[in-house]
Order: structure tokens, then C-alpha cells, then sequence
DNA sequence: CGTTTAATTGAAAGCAGTCAAACTATGTGG
DNA sequence: CCACATAGTTTGACTGCTTTCAATTAAACG
């Protein structure tokens, strides 16, 4: 598919975009490359060129402390725009890596910004997009702030699994999650001496099952309960009201 | 001062504003008031309805998990636009209430989508506002998740201090930090017991005064050190380059 | 097959939480 | 102006969730 539809796929659940908005965004410059898992999309402190959309393929954004600990402050995952959030800020203030070997095509910050300054059509896409963005880390700052580990970790798998579960890349909530145990522990603010127990804990108690690193909730609603997890902070549009047309 | 003028030099600090755009932003119909402390200005699951302008005093973000835990997500001072994060949302996704009385300017929700529909200048301002503040939650989410008690609460009186100061509201980085301790630990993740043992140990190792709520950092540099803190993630514009003239 | 990286497990230590009570402002009504 | 009520701060003792340290097992890689 045409990263642009899935940019366009992506707004679209948000905002209407009519056919010219479409073909301006279909016209942006871009390039598609392929990143090997751990390469740098953006470095703390440089300043951003490229705006990317995620085709296939995990990132993450990430910072560090002076003391050398990583929190991990987001993942993306296939057709989520990368690096809006840095659009109109002239120095990064996170990292961006890949987890997996990804997919992205890169369009450059200015060509972007020049498309949104012209068309209001996506310039109010792009902020909404932002704003769930923004929506998304306000739930981890109460992820890592106020939950146990138990219901911090069965969080970040029912985010995930929502997610997926939306662009169509997880079946019946069930996914491969390509981080380790200590990434997963850089999301989630523990150890991952303390993931690993937590992990085991909830395959324990029949919430999930496991499978290397293959994850699948055995009772959805029961895992939604452990997690306090309500979808409504990634303002997905109602199932009904989904468009199913969008190009 | 005229509220569209906070906003225009807030706004300043990160895009340039023409005469028409400033023109525009002073043309926005507006309400002035004031509410007192503790009063909602937005509740999550409720459609937002007004953007809002803070001419004075403190307000606060927060949202509860379902067992009754509360997470402050951020803090608002006079000159902070309030809930440009929900412009082009329908559902608020957290609360926003008033932490002292305060004075509004609220601005219809549709006056202002239609501003930044209009206005391309406008639109850009915002959208540099809203990763401002997306980039302040990617910072509290490494507070809460990475930092210890210490470092929370030294990077939350840091992060004021600065912010603060850049609107004139602090003298010396010294200022009045309205909250109870109560308060304090659910912006930082922690309980209200062990907030005051961290803000006394913090007085008691000199790093900072305290009378009252009135917090003084004694040594900045070491109160900074302590917290890990970079005023990177506020974005600020360089102290040379800071605009003087705005309206 | 060795080598490296990741997952797992056990034991001990520690930071922060919980529970409970005392103290201190601040405000109210008589 | 004082007794009383309320909200917030402070302190102590104890508990416990997570971390730390260390070692073992399992999987991925060339």
C-alpha cells in the first residue's frame, strides 16, 4: 500500500479530508527506507529533518535521564505518523529508534510543513493527530505514575493490542510484541528482573498466554479489569461510525 | 492586561506572529472569569466547550484510575492557553480544575477552530503550542517513571521555577507553589507522607528553602543537579533571541 | 557447537507505602 | 476573644512492592 493511504487511513479517523487534501498528501516528496532494528530516526538535542510514516515495522520514543535510565515515552507501530510531534520544534527533545526492522517513508520537514501552512484540511488532521498523540502520553504519565506493576504491564498490552487491533495488524487482540523484557521495563517505569515476574504472574493467573514473545489475552475483559484500561484516551472513532471509505 | 495579549506573547516565544494574525487573535470573542479554587473546567467524558486563557492564578490536569488514584498529568500558570488539547477532540480524555482562584478568558471552542482554520499563522502557533506541551508530558513521563522521590519533586520545582520565571511570575526562581503535599504527590506519583519527607529532606540538605508554600531554591545549579533537569524539553526560546516586542 | 543475548529464578536490601496519631494553622460561632 | 472544627502538615513504626545482586537456563547467531 501507498504510505500516503495509510496516512490518509489514519486521519481519516479522526477528520475528514476531502479528495484534495488527499492528493496534496499524496503528492508530498518522500522517500521509503528500510531501518534495521536499533537504528536512530532522531537523536536528542539534533535537529529534525524528516517527518516519517511508519509502513511496516515498531519504534519507539525514548529519553534518558542524566543517571543513564531509559523511559521509553511511546511506541509506533505500521501507519503511524513519526515525528509530528517535533513539526514545528527546531531541536529534538527524545530520541526515536526502531525495535524491529521497519518500513518508513520520510518526507521532509519542510515539504510537510509547507502542507500543512496551505491546506487547512491537514493542517487540522495533523493536529489532531498531535492531540491524540498528546492524549496517549497523559495516560502513561497515570501508567507509570499511579498503577502497580501488575496493572501497568496488562495496560501496555491492552494499548497495544487495541492499537494493533485497529490498523488491522492483531487478531482478536492477540500479538507479537518485539521488545524485551527490559524495553518493555523502560516503558513501563520497572526492572526487568520485576517484568519478567510480572509477565509470568499474569500468564499465572490465566490472563494471558504466552509464547516467546507472542502474546494473546485469554479473557479480554478480565485483562481490560486488571489493566483499569478504557479505550477512550486514544479517541478511536465509534466502530459504527468508522469510515470504510478513505480513498 | 488584555488576555490575547498573554496569548500572542505566549504564542511569540515559539512562531512570529504578523500584524493581521495578532489582529485576529484580539478579535476572538472571549468571556473573563473567575473561579475559584477547585473549580472544574473540564471533565473527562464531557465534550469540551470553551478554549481557555489563564490570566491568573494555577490550574491542573488530572485523571483518575478506576480504583480512585489521581494523577496530576500537568500544571497551568497565567499566560498558558488551557485546553488548546482539546480543540479538535469531542470527548475530553482528562479533568481540568483550578488549583488557586483564577481568572479565565474563555474563548468559544468553534471561534478558535475557526481562527486556526483561517489563519495559517494562528495555526501554526498552536500546533507549536500543543508539541510544547506533549513534550512536557514526555518529560513527567520519565519523572514518575525513571526518577526517585528526590529527583520527582526537585525536577517539579524546577520545572515551575523556570516556568514561572519566563512569565515573570517568579523572582530569583523563588515562588508560591499553591498545592497541598497531597497535591504535590499526585503530580509526581507519589503519597502526600512521603512528599513531606522528601521536601523536608530536601530543605534539610539546603537545597531549598520553605516557608509555608513558598519554595526557594537556595543553590540552583545543585537543586538542578539533584533533579536532572534541562529546560530543553520546555523549548524555550534562547534568552538573545527572545522576541521583546509582541503586540 | 561455542558465543552472545535474553529470559528466569532466588535471596536479600531498600525505597516508598500504609496506618495511626499528634501537631499546626485557619476559620467559625458563641 | 476563646472554644471548637476542619484541613493540612508532620512524625513514628511497620509493611511490602520493587530493586538489586548474582547465578542459571534458554534461545539466537555465526
Amino acid at each position: 500500500m501507498n504510505p500516503f493511504d495509510l496516512l490518509i487511513r489514519r486521519f481519516c479517523t479522526q477528520v475528514s479530508l476531502d479528495a484534495a487534501a488527499r492528493q496534496a498528501i499524496r503528492d508530498l516528496p518522500h522517500t521509503v527506507r528500510v531501518f534495521e532494528p536499533g537504528a536512530y530516526l532522531l537523536r536528542e538535542g539534533e535537529p529534525p529533518v524528516f517527518t516519517g510514516i511508519m509502513i511496516s515495522g515498531f519504534a519507539y520514543r525514548h529519553k534518558l535521564t542524566v543517571e543513564g535510565a531509559r523511559q521509553i515515552v511511546s511506541l509506533h507501530i505500521g501507519g503511524d505518523p513519526i515525528d509530528l510531534q517535533s513539526l514545528f520544534l527546531d531541536v529534538a527533545d527524545h530520541n526515536i529508534q526502531t525495535l524491529t526492522r521497519a518500513e518508513i517513508a520520510l518526507v521532509p520537514r519542510e515539504r510537510m510543513q509547507e502542507l500543512v501552512a496551505t491546506n487547512v484540511a491537514v493542517s487540522r488532521a495533523v493536529i489532531a493527530n498531535v492531540l491524540v498523540d498528546a492524549s496517549i502520553f497523559r495516560e502513561w504519565i497515570v501508567n507509570v505514575g499511579r498503577r502497580d506493576a501488575t496493572a501497568r504491564i496488562a495496560h501496555l498490552l491492552c494499548e497495544l493490542a487495541v492499537r494493533l487491533t485497529a490498523v488491522g495488524l492483531a487478531e482478536g487482540y492477540a500479538f507479537e510484541l518485539p521488545m524485551t523484557q527490559e524495553q518493555i521495563g523502560d516503558a513501563v517505569g520497572l526492572t526487568p528482573v520485576h517484568v519478567n515476574r510480572t509477565l509470568k504472574m499474569l500468564a499465572a493467573s490465566g490472563l494471558i498466554s504466552r509464547n516467546r514473545r507472542f502474546v494473546s489475552p485469554n479473557d479480554w475483559s478480565a485483562l481490560r479489569d486488571a489493566a483499569g484500561f478504557n479505550t477512550r484516551y486514544l479517541h478511536e472513532p465509534e466502530p459504527e461510525l468508522a469510515p470504510t471509505q478513505f480513498g
